[in-house]
DNA sequence: AAGCTCCGTGCACACGTGTGCATCCATCGA
DNA sequence: TCGATGGATGCACACGTGTGCACGGAGCTT
């Protein structure tokens, strides 16, 4: 039903190679016949059809998203800055989410392969190396985002966490803090364990020994999450005066469980979360947190992906790493005089 | 490069039309070639080309989802009600985002319209009907979420504002609030026009003047907005003893700012949102608020795209309403007693 | 045994775009 | 005037898939 370029050439008497030509400005035709010919195709609402064109040329200019759950503040915020990069580039993005969920991750990467996409961005920690192995096979190429695979056979982007991990147990310890507990979660795969690490590195560094019943986890990386796992350390005697958070979203959950046993925060407890989620500023407390750039580390991926696309494929994996900086709020203090 | 059904006709020694009709089911292939075919071609790594396919169906089996913002707490939700639906079926989505902006939206509407998207889904409040028509008149289909434009040209699926507004409104009533006022923001567009509409109409009917000061207004639906868009309020004499605010983000920030201002919350300012954004829930004091739909307004909007794929083109264009539910939780109570 | 039906398969073209090559014509130089 | 040059355009095929139609053969009826 659309306008194809068969039927500008028919209103304008010549073959259609001449009005394909004439369209993408090839030197071999005239100017003022390029001009008559592109004015023609606007006129007659000429739009050209992307899967014609892929189909010849075997490029989609259409990248593939995988995400674990759009709705995740922290991968929505990624997954705007890989828009705003790949739109103006000229590429449209394919967006699917994977919720964890074997079959449904086989599902998606397999819609991807039959949309031929030139390259796909994972945003999803759990998915499995052998699925994308196999899209790998297929020629396109990856680029991960905070997904450090031992495999390492993608390109990757990654924050540093284990840096990011220090920096924070450092602000807790420069506050005086000497009973700090981590909370992780399985759910945050290697970044939980990353951010952890850095935790227990500074912790030594200090001289610090990480006592049992430090080292908390939540069955999820939800505000739910958070309060299920903070459960155990309050309890504790003596009781943690500080608590690092996976993320924000479980630091929120901290926070209200907190509330609901009666300590105030930061005078009885100290809180402090990760990402730099945009409501953390809005948490009562404001929320100390330390910032990943989450719209920057979208875009770099996506122009990593871009470049990959130009040059040639890299003998090596591309590692790139990026660092955040440490937001103090209000939500962590001094810990109580005993 | 990868394998198409030539390949594997040529393996079988068949043509590939039998290959085309046996991996459809073709009634006219027997059952046990056709088995023979789809063995050999899972075997041989085969994924169809949708580009191919596409171009001789003329059936994209991908659709468009349009957001001004895919970082926005309320419209990834929504958006992930789609994507689920939507994969179900067996389509792709295509993401875009038009952030408000005249030039991104024309662009992005553009590239749809070169993928030959076979439907759009519209969850863009600001986005012209005049770009809209455009891919209309291409014929492809066009569902739109909270967005009436007067124009009606489209399919639509709303919720109801109107009916929250009022229930918000009667709920502080209820709670014996008499000065009560509301934070909309231009950026709402219709939605904030409904809900104050529905403000304005619980409020005549108990009796109640809308004294002026009373219809406030942020410059945006953020936390920002909220800080900003309350500022007068609270320097009224007598000042409002509860707020309906257009919706959780702007709630938050006039949290923010009552909690600098010095007043209690509920016991000074009661306060109540719209949606339940998730982060609603562990604001402090819990919001109140009203719980929009947001998973299932991007469902319903989907299978609603998906009938109209299916069935034949309906001379009316259909609109949907669905209805949401108040959640009380503690940011509103009995106004104080003075 | 001839003609019919029906089943299985192949041939050929189509979808919309891109491109190597041939063709045609005008211009120029010798 | 003729051949060479080069610019403008058309022809034909390709990309991967789907489908109408024809063809050939087997099995049946008369």
């Amino acid at each position: 039903m659309p306008v194809t370029i068969k039927d500008i050439a028919r209103r304008a008497r010549v073959a259609h190679s001449t009005v394909s030509r004439a369209l993408r400005d090839d030197s071999s035709i005239p100017a003022h016949t390029a001009e008559r010919i592109k004015r023609l195709a606007t006129r007659m609402g000429y739009i050209p059809s992307a899967a014609a064109r892929s189909l010849k040329t075997t490029q989609s200019r259409a990248l593939g998203v995988v995400v674990t759950n759009i709705a995740d503040p922290f991968l929505s915020e990624v997954v705007r800055g890989i828009e705003e990069a790949v739109r103006e580039a000229g590429y449209s993005l394919f967006l699917a989410a994977a919720y964890r969920d074997r079959e449904r991750e086989r599902l998606v990467l397999r819609s991807l392969a039959e949309r031929r996409i030139d390259g796909a961005i994972i945003c999803s920690s759990q998915i499995l190396p052998a699925d994308l192995a196999e899209l790998e096979k297929f020629g396109v190429p990856l680029v991960l985002i905070n997904n450090q695979a031992p495999e390492r056979f993608a390109h990757s982007i990654a924050h540093d966490d284990v840096a990011g991990g220090r920096a924070v147990t450092r602000h807790l310890l420069a506050l005086g803090h000497r009973r700090v507990a981590y909370l992780g979660t399985p759910v945050g795969g290697q970044a939980s364990l990353d951010r952890q690490a850095g935790y227990e590195a500074e912790m030594a560094a200090h001289g610090l020994a990480v006592k049992p019943g430090w080292l908390l986890a939540g069955p999820d990386s939800r505000p739910a999450g958070g309060q299920a796992g903070i459960g155990l350390a309050l309890a504790l005697a003596p009781r943690p005066t500080a608590v690092f958070c996976f993320n924000d979203m479980m630091a929120l959950g901290v926070l209200q469980r907190a509330r609901q046993a009666g300590l105030r925060v930061p005078a009885d407890l100290s809180v402090a979360g990760f990402d730099d989620v945009f409501v953390a500023e809005y948490a009562e407390p404001p929320l100390t947190t330390f910032a990943q750039p989450k719209h920057r580390l979208g875009q770099d991926a996506a122009r990593l992906m871009l470049d990959l696309l130009q040059g040639p494929r890299p003998k090596q994996p591309i590692v790139k790493t990026i660092r955040g900086e440490l937001l103090v709020r209000a939500s962590t203090g001094p810990p109580p005089r005993v």
